[in-house]
DNA sequence: ATATTATTCAATTGAATTATTGAATACAAT
DNA sequence: ATTGTATTCAATAATTCAATTGAATAATAT
C-alpha cells in the first residue's frame, strides 16, 4: 500500500541513476560543467557521433539535468544547475573512496605520462611563498570567482588555447580544478606541455585545498 | 591518447551511477541507511525475494557501497560509509528540484491518505512554544546525535513499534527525517496513526530545518 | 524555391539487466 | 552424520539499453 508510493518515488530517483550510469553521459556533463556547448561541440570532445551524442543528450534532458536553448541552428546545452555539479561530485567521491580501480588507473596514467607527478598542497605553499610558481585554475568562471587559490589565474579549459598568453611560459604552471580526480586539470597539463611549458597538476582540488583550511580568496563585485 | 584514460574513470564513476539507477536497490540504501541489516530482513522490508535482494546486495558490494559482516550463519550488510548517504542525497535533491513528477506523486499520496499534510516548519515553531506536540526523529540515532531539532525524541523507524511507550499518547506527534521526500517520517506516520495516535510530518527535513537557521541542539558526550 | 547546416527521429542490431527458479554452499543445532 | 537455516550461484526468459544508419525537421543562406 505505501509500499507503492515508495516504490514510486525510488522509480523516480532511479531515473536519475540511470541516466548516471554510463560513461559517455557523465562526460558530457562534465563538459558541460564548463558552460553552455552545442551538440556538435559536444560531439567533438566526447568523440561519439552527432545522433548518439544527441541522444544521450536527450536522456540527460529528460531525467531533467540539462536544458536547451535555441540560438539559429543550433540548440546550446547546459546543467540545469549547480545541484549537478554536486551529484556529479559526490559520485566522485564515493568512487574514489571505494573503487581500488580508479587509483590504480591514476597511477597507471602517471607511470605512463613522463613525470606526471601532482605536487602536493604543502608543496606548493611553500613554492607560492618563494613565488616560484604560476598557479591556473582550470574550472568554468563562476566557479572560480566563488572562492580560487591565492593568486591563481582562471583559464577555463576550452580557452587554454586561446589565452596561453596569460601564463609567463619560463614559470612552472600548477593547475588544478575540483578535486583530485577532476579531469580538468589532466587536460590542461597535458596541452601545456605539447605547448612546451613546465607544468604540474595540483594533487588535491580547491574543495579539498579549502577544507583544509589553506588560504583562499573570493572576488567580490 | 588521454581520451582512454578519461573515459576509463567515467567508467568506473558510471559503475557507481548504473548501480543507483534501480529503485529496488535505492530502496535497499535508504533502509541501510538505517543501519546493518540482514539479507533476510532486507528482503522482507523491500519485498523482493530473498535471492533477489541478494544479487542486488552484491551488485552493491561490487559498486563499493556497501560491506558485509558475517555473524554466525548470516550475513550483515552495511554502507560502506557516510558519503553513501550524501550521494543519495544529492540524487534526491537533482530528482525533486527537476522532476515535476515526483511533487505530482507526493501530492497525489497525500490527497489519498486521510489528511497528511505536513507541517510547515513555522507551524512547528509556534507549536513547540506552546508545548503541544511530541517531536519525533525518525533517523538513524549516529545522525540524531550529530544534530537534531530542540526537543526531538528519537526512535530509529525500525524500533518504532517496541519503543512505543515513549511516546505520550494524547499528544500530537509531528514526525521528521532527512528532508521531504526522506520515506522514513511517512512510513512512521502511517505506523503511529495506525496505533491510534495523531501524528503527522514535518514539512521540511533536519537540513532544511538547520539551514534556515531555526534552533538545533547537538548531543555531546 | 532550393540547397545547406545542425539537430532530432525511427528502426535495427547486439549487448546488458532484471526477476525467477532451483540447486549449491556454509554455518549451526541436534 | 543429519537436518535446518541463511545466503549465494547458475540458467533462463523478458525487458531495456547503446550504437549505427538513413530519413526527417527546422532554421539559414543563395
Amino acid at each position: 500500500m505505501t509500499l507503492d508510493i515508495k516504490h514510486a518515488l525510488f522509480t523516480q530517483f532511479a531515473r536519475i541513476g540511470k541516466v548516471l550510469g554510463n560513461a559517455h553521459r557523465l562526460a558530457l556533463i562534465e563538459y558541460l560543467a564548463q558552460g553552455e556547448r552545442s551538440v556538435e561541440a559536444l560531439a567533438k570532445v566526447s568523440g561519439l557521433s552527432v545522433a548518439n551524442t544527441s541522444q544521450h543528450l536527450q536522456q540527460l534532458r529528460q531525467a531533467g539535468l540539462v536544458e536547451t536553448r535555441r540560438e539559429g541552428q543550433r540548440i546550446h546545452y547546459r546543467l540545469s544547475g549547480e545541484d549537478v555539479v554536486v551529484l556529479l561530485d559526490a559520485i566522485r567521491n564515493v568512487a574514489t573512496r571505494h573503487l581500488a580501480e580508479i587509483d590504480q588507473l591514476v597511477d597507471t596514467y602517471l607511470n605512463t605520462k613522463d613525470n606526471m607527478e601532482p605536487v602536493p598542497a604543502a608543496e606548493l605553499v611553500q613554492r607560492l611563498k618563494r613565488g616560484e610558481v604560476t598557479v591556473l585554475d582550470v574550472r568554468p568562471e563562476e566557479e572560480y570567482t566563488a572562492g580560487h587559490l591565492p593568486g591563481a589565474v582562471n583559464i577555463p579549459l576550452a580557452e587554454l588555447e586561446e589565452r596561453l598568453a596569460a601564463l609567463p611560459p619560463e614559470r612552472e604552471v600548477i593547475a588544478y580544478c575540483r578535486g583530485p580526480y577532476c579531469v580538468l586539470s589532466f587536460d590542461a597539463v597535458a596541452e601545456l606541455r605539447r605547448r612546451g611549458y613546465r607544468a604540474r597538476r595540483l594533487e588535491e582540488g580547491y574543495p579539498e585545498w579549502r577544507s583544509a583550511g589553506l588560504p583562499v580568496e573570493e572576488t567580490r563585485h
